[in-house]
RNA sequence: GCUCCCAUCGACUAGUGGUUAGGUCAUCACUCUUUCACAGUGAAGACACGGGUUCGAGUCCCGUUGGGAGCGCCA
């Protein structure tokens, strides 16, 4: 019987949740959940240095936000906790001795300066590699413990011995191989008594059954590490799948510099949580159909780690907004009705009342052509204010000398217009047309100005019936002050 | 510099020895239309290069070039 699959996500607390990352957690996710396996939550936080308050926080409510759910980790528990490493420092204390015990590891005494020293002679030698020496190898047993106890700060090295060849395979990427030469004699027990990532992610992984490590690409290069303290320990491997990296636009790692990686940004952009979450499943990942627009439970169906590609990919902002679009659309009105009032708490409108009818009629007719929420306000701004300015050239454009006449014509019908409907607006726009002459248009494209401020937008007739006669009225009014002698 | 990884339209990708190299986003055109969108139809657009292997190579092998990542007492 196959095992069950244990797989992890392993941040660790140092600030917002990268894009990438949460990919990874993704990953990890669909994974587990097409297996019927479990996904660990695991918080990597042996750096004292980059801790950063809240970050822990920040992580579980982005997981929530997106929708993925841990089995087990901080707040949640679980058979092997505790979840956080730096509660687990007995542990890496015991697995490090027990590596020194059997001289796969040894204490090392040499300070900053030494160590400093010695990779700037290497490099001034031009050698490929900067290693450590090993000098505090050959410390025999009684030095060891005289510094021992007389608290000289130290670090505990793997002993990595040159000469051998590397191999393990990645699931993604096949057979990779490596000369242990190139490798130096890792810090495995930092001085200040803390474990660095590379024993610390081995040690917990096997210790918490992980099966599958699937991470990012950019660990690719020191896996060979962690593959020596598996045969150090003496340990079976899991199995590792190396992602692809995401991107920026001129193909390199996915960066602040260029453009938001938080996922947070992204929120507050106004992107959905389950576009997102559809988007960065398609990079480096194909469900094997030509589908493109996924539920997250369609997603758990799909996904498995053959459909995962080795090319990085190019996190496509264009792609990105298609999607949220095309999620708008396939909402109903009264969820997005929740949505924009949310929104609308937060803009400039929001000490302004409206009633649900009006926005779900303003949901309604825009919402073939938004691709956030706040498009509804921001795209139809004409709904809750008065245009302040109309851009002069498509006034110039449109504006001939019949303009003021038709537009007044307009309004002084529109004054005595008995009910105001879509119908009888219809007749008036055919009856001027015909009585003038002219086209619909010669009238509509006016109109469209007066009122909106803009020539984009929904039918016109829709606007002018949900923000009513009156408004309609004074906005013409307003245009026709503004540039009846202009021309 | 060294090590490792990677290489199909502008972008995301399908393709596992024989295909008119397919789809999606973006772009362009047309249709619909009072404008803009939506929708529909269509167009343009790719196998980095060079050698092999093979009757036959985007697909397998080698090399070149290009790109990326990593080389910390950071993860």
């Amino acid at each position: 019987m196959q095992k069950d699959i244990r797989v992890r996500y392993a941040p660790s607390p140092t600030g917002f949740v990268h894009i990438g990352n949460l990919r990874t957690a993704l990953f990890n996710y669909l994974f587990a959940k097409h297996n019927n396996g479990k996904l660990v939550l695991r918080i990597e936080d042996t750096d004292q240095l980059r801790k950063v308050e809240g970050a822990v926080e920040n992580i579980i409510r982005t997981l929530q936000w997106v929708g993925i759910e841990y089995d087990e980790g901080p707040y949640k528990g679980g058979d092997y906790a505790p979840y956080f490493q730096s509660e687990r420092l007995e542990i890496y204390h015991e697995h490090a001795k027990y590596l020194i015990d059997k001289k796969k590891a040894y204490y090392c005494f040499c300070t900053e300066e030494r160590l400093n020293a010695i990779k700037q002679e290497q490099q001034k030698q031009k050698q490929p590699v900067t290693k450590y020496d090993k000098k505090c190898l050959s410390l025999t047993e009684d030095e060891v413990q005289k510094n021992l106890q007389a608290g000289v700060p130290h670090v505990i090295r793997l002993n990595v011995i040159p000469g051998m060849t590397i191999k393990f395979n990645d699931f993604i990427r096949g057979e990779v191989q490596i000369l242990s030469d190139l490798i130096d004699d890792q810090v495995l027990i930092k001085s200040d008594g803390y474990p660095t990532y590379h024993l610390a992610n081995v040690v917990d992984d096997y210790l918490m059954k992980i099966t599958h490590i699937i991470r990012g690409e950019e660990w690719l290069p020191s896996t060979p590490k962690h593959v020596l303290l598996y045969e150090a320990f003496g340990w079976e491997l899991p199995i590792f799948a190396h992602l692809p990296l995401l991107l920026n636009k001129d193909r390199s790692k996915l960066s602040k510099r260029q453009g938001d990686v938080a996922v947070e940004d992204y929120k507050s952009k106004g992107y959905l949580p389950d576009a997102l979450i559809n988007f960065i499943a398609l990079l480096g990942w194909n469900p094997k159909d030509e589908q493109e627009i996924f539920s997250i439970t369609e997603l758990i169906d799909k996904f498995t780690l053959e459909g995962v590609h080795k090319s990085g990919a190019i996190f496509d902002i264009e792609k990105l907004n298609w999607i949220n679009a095309e999620y708008l659309r396939k909402k109903q009105g009264f969820e997005l009705l929740i949505m924009l009032r949310e929104e609308l708490k937060n803009s400039k409108y929001s000490n302004e009342d409206y009633s649900d009818e009006y926005l779900m009629n303003i949901i309604t007719i825009m919402k073939p052509r938004i691709t956030f929420v706040r498009d509804l306000y921001e795209k139809g701004y004409y709904f809750f204010e008065e245009p302040q300015d109309y851009d002069f050239n498509l006034v110039e454009k449109i504006w001939n000398p019949t303009t003021t006449g038709i537009l007044t014509r307009f309004k002084d019908e529109l004054k005595i217009m008995q009910s105001f409907t879509k119908e009888n607006l219809e007749e008036e726009l055919k009856r001027i047309s015909a009585e003038l002459n002219i086209k619909k248009s010669q009238i509509i494209q006016p109109l469209r100005l007066a009122v909106t401020g803009t020539t984009e937008g929904p039918g016109i007739l829709e606007i002018i019936l949900l923000i009513g006669k009156e408004k309609t009225i004074s906005r013409i009014n307003r245009f026709l002050e503004k540039y009846q002698n202009n021309f």
